[in-house]
RNA sequence: GGCCUUUUCGUCUAGUGGUUAGGACGGGUGAUUCUCAGUCAUCAAACAGGGGUUCGAUCCCCCUAAGGGCUACCA
C-alpha cells in the first residue's frame, strides 16, 4: 500500500477555529499513526476575503498545540509551493485542458445576470443553479462575447443524467443523481481557481491518499469525483468528519462562546486539554479511556473509530480536562505557566527575584487542586501577598447563631493557641483549636471560619495550616489582630 | 423547496440478534472529625416514534419525525 499522505488546507480568511482544528488534528493523527505524511497547504484563492493576520494565526495555532507538519509553507517539500496563490498557472492549464477535452466550457454570464436568474428561480420556486446558457454557445456567439470584452469563467460540464457515487470511509456509499448537480465554476474571472478545481489539482499532484474534511463538503464531493474522472485521475479516499456543534445543536459559532483556538489560550486553557478534548469530538478509543496526550494519540488514533453523528462542543468538559492537566503539572511547570498572571496582577515583579520565586514555589501547591483555568491562580492565592488580605466576605466572619462578641473571644483564644505556630505540631494546634468548640458550645465551623476570614479574607480558601505556615506566625497573628479590632469597632 | 446526511443518559460516547445497555463530564448524596477545590464512594439519568424480519430486536429492513449540511466567480 502506498504511503499515506493527508493534508490540512485552511484558507486564510479568518482566525483558526475549533472546527478547523479538529480537521487538522485528525489529519495529523491519522498520518502519524500510520507513518504517513501530513501536509499543510494554504488555500488562498479568495482574494476578496483574504485576511492579513490569518496566516500567522495558523502558524501560531500549530506551534502552540505542538502539531507539526511534514511539508508546507515554511518546510517546503517536493511539491512546493504550498500556497495556492503561487500555483495559478497550474490551475489555468488544467482548466483549459478540460475545455479542450469538452469537459468544461467558457461562460460569459456576468454577476448581474446570475443574480437576476437566481432571483427569478427563487420567485418561481424553480430548481436553483446556473441555467447552463453558455454550455452550448455557437462559435459565432462566442466570438460576439469575446468581442464585447467579457472575461469568461470556466465552468465544469456536469453530466445531465446518470448517477455519481463514491465510498466514504466513514459514511459508506453515497450516491446522487447527476441531474441535481451544477455546472460549477472552476476558474474565476480573476484567474484564480475555485476550491473545487484547486483542491483536486493539488491533491492529485501532491499525492494525497486520504481526504479528511468536515461533512459540510459531502454535497460537493460528487462534483469532485466527476472532476477526477474528467482528468483521468484516481480520487483519494474520502473521509467526512462529523460537524462540531454548539450547545444548542446549531453549528458552532461565536455566540456559543470562544471558538477561535488562540482565544482559548488567552482564556487560560492548556494545549494538552484542547488536544485531548478535541480528539474526542467524533472519535473514541474504547469504552473506558479518554485521557490521552498528543504523543499517545499519535500512536492509537484510528480512523475506523470516527463516528458519523455531529458532536456538541461541551465547554464544561473542556474545563474539566483543563483542571486535570493543571493537576498533572509539576510545581515548576505550574509556576512557569502561571507567572504571567501574577505579573499582570502586580503580585510579583516583572523580573521576579529569587525570593519571589521561592514564595511562589511554596504557594503553588495550594492553588493547584483548585484551578480550572490558568487565570484562577491569582484569585485563589492572592491573599497570600501583602500584609493584610482584601476582605471580600467580611460578613461571614460571624457564623450563624453566634454572637459577635463570642467571635471576638474565639479569635482571641485562637490567637493564643496559634502563637505556637511552628513550635508545636500542626495537628496538636488544630486539636487545641477544635477543643474550643466545647468551651463555646459551637460547631467546628464557628471556630475555623472566623480564623479563615481573618487570615484569608474569604470564606473559600485553601486549608488553614499550610496557609498560616507559609505566612508565618507574625503575619498570621497580625491578620487576626486586625480582624479582632475591626470586630470590636463595629 | 431540492439533494445529501445523522439519531444510545442533559453532553461526549462504548456496546451486542438474548447484557442489570458500560464509561466520562455535568447534577445529587456521603466520606475526607475547618470552608472551597481535589480525592474516594454512591445515586439518578438513554437505545426518537411507528411498522416489519425474527423464537427474540437498541442492534437488520422500511416509513415518519426531529436535527445538521449543501444549494456562490467562498472555502
Amino acid at each position: 500500500m502506498d504511503k499515506i499522505r493527508v493534508r490540512y488546507a485552511p484558507s486564510p480568511t479568518g482566525y483558526q477555529h475549533i472546527g478547523g482544528l479538529r480537521t487538522a488534528l485528525f489529519n495529523y493523527l491519522f498520518a502519524r499513526a500510520n507513518g504517513g505524511d501530513f501536509i499543510l497547504r494554504i488555500e488562498d484563492t479568495d482574494q476578496t476575503r483574504y485576511f492579513d493576520g490569518a496566516l500567522q494565526d495558523i502558524f501560531d495555532t500549530f506551534n502552540w498545540l505542538g502539531i507539526g507538519y511534514d511539508e508546507g509553507p515554511v518546510k517546503e517539500g517536493a511539491h512546493k509551493p504550498y500556497f495556492q496563490s503561487q500555483r495559478l498557472e497550474l490551475y489555468k492549464k488544467y482548466a483549459e485542458l478540460l475545455v479542450e477535452r469538452g469537459a468544461a466550457y467558457y461562460c460569459y454570464c456576468d454577476g448581474e445576470r446570475l443574480e437576476q436568474m437566481k432571483k427569478y428561480q427563487e420567485e418561481n420556486k424553480l430548481q436553483q443553479g446556473y441555467d447552463r446558457r453558455c454550455r452550448d454557445l455557437s462559435e459565432s456567439e462566442k466570438a460576439d462575447m469575446i468581442k464585447k470584452g467579457v472575461t469568461p469563467v470556466i465552468r465544469f460540464k456536469a453530466p445531465l443524467e446518470g448517477k455519481t457515487k463514491f465510498e466514504d470511509k466513514i459514511l459508506g456509499t453515497i450516491e446522487v443523481d447527476n441531474s441535481t448537480l451544477q455546472d460549477f465554476v472552476l476558474l474565476k474571472s480573476d484567474g484564480f481557481p475555485t476550491y473545487h478545481l484547486a483542491n483536486i489539482v493539488d491533491d492529485h499532484l501532491m499525492g494525497i491518499t486520504h481526504v479528511l474534511r468536515a461533512q459540510e463538503w459531502v454535497s460537493s464531493t460528487p462534483n469532485h469525483v466527476l472532476l477526477y474522472k474528467a482528468f483521468g485521475w484516481e480520487h483519494p479516499q474520502f473521509c467526512h468528519l462529523p460537524m462540531v456543534m454548539g450547545e444548542d445543536g446549531q453549528k458552532l459559532s461565536k455566540r456559543h462562546g470562544a471558538t477561535q483556538v488562540m482565544e482559548f489560550r488567552k482564556n487560560g486553557y492548556l494545549p494538552e486539554a484542547i488536544i485531548n478534548f478535541i480528539s474526542l469530538l467524533g472519535w473514541s478509543y474504547n469504552d473506558a479511556d479518554e485521557v490521552f496526550s498528543l504523543s499517545e494519540l499519535e500512536k492509537i488514533f484510528n480512523i475506523d473509530r470516527i463516528n458519523k453523528s455531529p458532536a456538541v462542543f461541551n465547554y464544561a468538559k473542556l474545563k474539566w480536562f483543563n483542571g486535570l492537566y493543571i493537576r498533572k503539572k509539576t510545581i515548576d511547570e505550574l509556576i512557569d505557566i502561571t507567572l504571567p498572571y501574577f505579573k499582570e496582577k502586580k503580585l510579583v515583579s516583572d523580573s521576579p527575584t529569587d525570593e519571589e520565586m521561592r514564595f511562589l514555589t511554596k504557594i503553588a501547591p495550594l492553588m493547584q487542586d483548585r484551578m480550572e483555568l490558568l487565570g484562577d491562580c491569582t484569585e485563589i492565592v492572592g491573599f497570600m501577598f501583602g500584609e493584610y488580605p482584601e476582605y471580600k466576605t467580611w460578613e461571614a466572619i460571624i457564623p450563624k447563631k453566634v454572637e459577635p462578641k463570642t467571635v471576638i473571644d474565639i479569635l482571641t483564644d485562637s490567637k493564643e493557641i496559634l502563637k505556637n505556630l511552628g513550635k508545636e505540631k500542626d495537628e496538636d494546634l488544630q486539636h487545641k483549636l477544635y477543643s474550643l468548640t466545647e468551651k463555646y458550645g459551637v460547631k467546628a465551623g464557628a471556630i475555623f471560619m472566623p480564623i479563615r476570614i481573618a487570615i484569608t479574607g474569604t470564606n473559600k480558601s485553601p486549608e488553614l495550616f499550610p496557609v498560616m505556615n507559609i505566612l508565618g506566625v507574625e503575619r498570621t497573628l497580625k491578620r487576626m489582630d486586625r480582624a479582632i479590632e475591626t470586630l470590636k469597632r463595629s
